[in-house]
DNA sequence: GCCGACTTCTACAACGTGTAGAAGACAGCG
DNA sequence: CGCTGTCTTCTACACGTTGTAGAAGTCGGC
């Protein structure tokens, strides 16, 4: 499931930012002058996608990112991976156009 | 631009069966029963997106894919890799994710 | 010049997203 | 114990994208 700009800029917040914010928190770090019910309904959308958690405990409800940016985005590319007959091939032309200090970091990873 | 799920299929027809198609081919080859002009439709809106090249020349229009699955792809990988900050710490993580044979391809890709 | 095939134009419903008001719930103060 | 202000949920709507296709226009061959 995609996410639209807005839900984008609120992942990113809560992905630099961790440890749980108040809705409050989130519309006064955003850039631009939003309503909190529309940052509510975002961070509700982001909670039913499994993007966000949300703790209900006390009564300023607070939101956290359910999942580090780096596995949420993993998560991204085995989709588009997942997607096509022949994961190999696109790896292939994939790695085919990385540059030089990123292979050399990839070869570092598959290292030992 | 992400694809719904007719263009994507329509996509992977083109892909799998590569040379110019009408757009008579496409439905025919499509499961489901579509009107010729739902497929049209698609077509352009593919074609406005890039990822279909039409043959206007002789009367039955001809379609193709304007690059290859594996292209297109890789495209898509960039794209999610290009939203994120780090995309060392993203590949790093998709890296310790994968299978020890696509581990072994990658290596090999990279090759010595 | 007419007919049938092919293309383009126009349309609309469903869904996702951005945006927010209105209404409901709840805690603390007086 | 009720009021008030804050916080949440409900409801709503506009806009863009996608699936779907009829209606109208165009063009080549007979």
């Amino acid at each position: 499931m995609a996410l639209g700009d807005l839900e984008r800029s609120v992942m990113d917040l809560l992905w630099d930012r961790p440890g749980p914010h108040t809705a409050n928190d989130v519309r006064d770090a955003l850039t631009g002058d939003l309503a909190v019910t529309t940052v509510l309904t975002v961070l509700s959308r982001l909670e039913k996608k499994g993007l966000v958690r949300r703790d209900g405990g006390r009564r300023p409800h607070r939101y956290a990112a359910a999942s580090s940016r780096e596995e949420h985005t993993v998560g991204l590319l085995n989709d588009v991976l997942g997607s096509v007959p022949d994961r190999e091939a696109v790896l292939a032309r994939f790695i085919g156009g990385i540059g030089p200090d990123e292979a050399a970091a990839v070869r570092r990873l598959l290292g030992s």
